[in-house]
DNA sequence: CATTGATTCTACTAATTCAATAGAATAAAT
DNA sequence: ATTTATTCTATTGAATTAGTAGAATCAATG
């Protein structure tokens, strides 16, 4: 049940925006606080950009809305490949084994309560839930 | 938060010897079953009987313990290579950020819910929620 | 506007993990 | 004793993930 480290660090990074609302802050900036390079952060945020999750103002970036208006689920299912425990979960078809398979409903399950967890969390819970977000 | 194929299939496997307990089954048998080869087959479940899972029983095999007693995170737990959403929710001196990093907690959600869920899932619920376990 | 520094884009490459098989050795049952 | 299924150690192949290269573009400032 691992995420990727990509959905891991674009979620650190929107943290690191929401910190500072309004703010625009440089990938810069962002890529030296989370010990990322330039390269991959860009390539990480990219898909966060094309869905309007953040944009651009006076040469650093903004979130597209307030904190308490986008949540981790949003963000985690743009960075991960697949969110879904079972490819029979993400699409019934593509079970070969049986209509119904025994195990369909549990990864039903799983799924529901992995993006349930994930929706309920925005941005500005994750902030508050941090200690150490001021640090510098 | 894909599930490895090993999982799925060890899963499947286990449902299979649930639904006739007691009665020892032939890997052969279940490999035709599943659609697997033997030797794939051979490699999912061995963890399942190092664990006591599984075991011999007149040249095939048959449950460790009841289908009541046997749940699914066990089973996930030996076939998945990390359980964990990220490596800081495992181990969290792990973690470079900080201390306690501002994902940290969602981290710890994601795998409680995961894990309760899993458990909660016995042999024996699987094969009751399935409604063509007895076809052949 | 020219320069500078940051960002964007299209490709690639490297690394890791996952899926599946090979083949010889062993065991168990007739 | 032979046959058939299983066990073991080790590989190989495939796919996914992590991360980089380098040229093109943009945007601010002097």
């Amino acid at each position: 049940m691992k995420l990727n480290t990509r959905s891991r660090y674009g979620l650190r990074t929107m943290v690191v925006l929401a910190a500072e609302y309004d703010k625009p802050i440089l990938l810069k900036d962002i890529a030296e606080h989370e010990n990322l390079s330039m390269k991959y952060l860009d390539n990480i945020i990219r898909p966060l950009k094309v869905a309007g999750l953040i944009r651009r103002r006076k040469g650093g970036y903004i979130l597209g809305r307030h904190p308490s208006e986008i949540n981790a689920y949003e963000i985690v299912s743009l960075l991960e490949g697949m969110d879904y425990p079972a490819p029979c979960a993400e699409n019934p078809q593509h079970c070969k084994h049986s209509p119904q398979c025994s195990t369909q409903h549990l990864w039903e399950k799983l799924r529901n309560s992995y993006r349930k967890i994930l929706e309920e969390t925005t941005l500005d819970s994750l902030r508050k839930g941090n200690n150490n977000v001021n640090k510098d």
